[in-house]
DNA sequence: CAGCATCCAAGGTGATACTG
DNA sequence: CAGTATCACCTTGGATGCTG
């Protein structure tokens, strides 16, 4: 989570939750790759991912299915295959989500050519 | 911002962006503030935020005029007066924010009574 | 394969003191 | 009043090495 948010005793502490753990370092990726790409296993996920450390990439799925984000399907194979997936939840978020993205898209892209940076 | 944000190759560029902008410790609070109180100046923002410190204060005030989202007006008199606001920039999030709010309230708010915590 | 345990560096924030 | 400058601390992510 975007760590250090006081908040506590304000009304917007629900926002700050959710919006924490949409920022937190990976999360939006990894829940963009399970959206569009459907289920993915551990190792698919990392290498999809690119940069991501075992360590980064264990504590975010945790900590998303922990807060009923995403499923965790172990298959105790011979090695072992633990897949994931969005949840329902999750997806109640897409309306909001494409909105943002219209606006990030329209404040920071560079759609129009004439980007800035 | 949400420090650590990778990315970089990725068309989720200006989300990561935004999101990072709105997650940033106080941003917020700031806006929040703003937003339904009013112009306001730095010391009436110091207090009524609370715990934040007149150096993150100032960093997120720099770093949201930068982005555009606020307004700095300087009054040269003595003492010096000097207020923020918001811009029409970002009454362009009003819509956004309103569904993410009601979103996070139904997922972690406890407007049922039940409350968990 | 999927993850856990460690060590460590980096960035961010609070506290404090000082200035135009 | 409205900052700026320092410093110390704490959280967090990356890199490694190891295991069922």
């Amino acid at each position: 989570m975007a760590k250090t948010i006081p908040d506590g005793k304000n009304e917007l502490e629900p926002l700050m939750k959710l919006i924490g753990i949409l920022s937190t370092p990976w999360t939006m990726l990894l829940l963009h790759r399970l959206h569009l790409e459907g289920p993915k296993r551990f190792g698919e996920l990392k290498r999809r991912l690119g940069a991501i450390s075992t360590k980064t990439l264990t504590e975010r799925l945790r900590m998303l299915e922990g807060e009923g984000w995403l499923n965790r399907h172990y298959e105790p194979t011979v090695p072992p295959q633990v897949t994931y997936s969005i949840t329902d939840k999750v997806m109640e978020l897409d309306g909001v989500l494409t909105e943002l993205v219209q606006i990030a898209e329209q404040w920071y892209g560079k759609k129009t050519k004439k980007g800035k940076k």
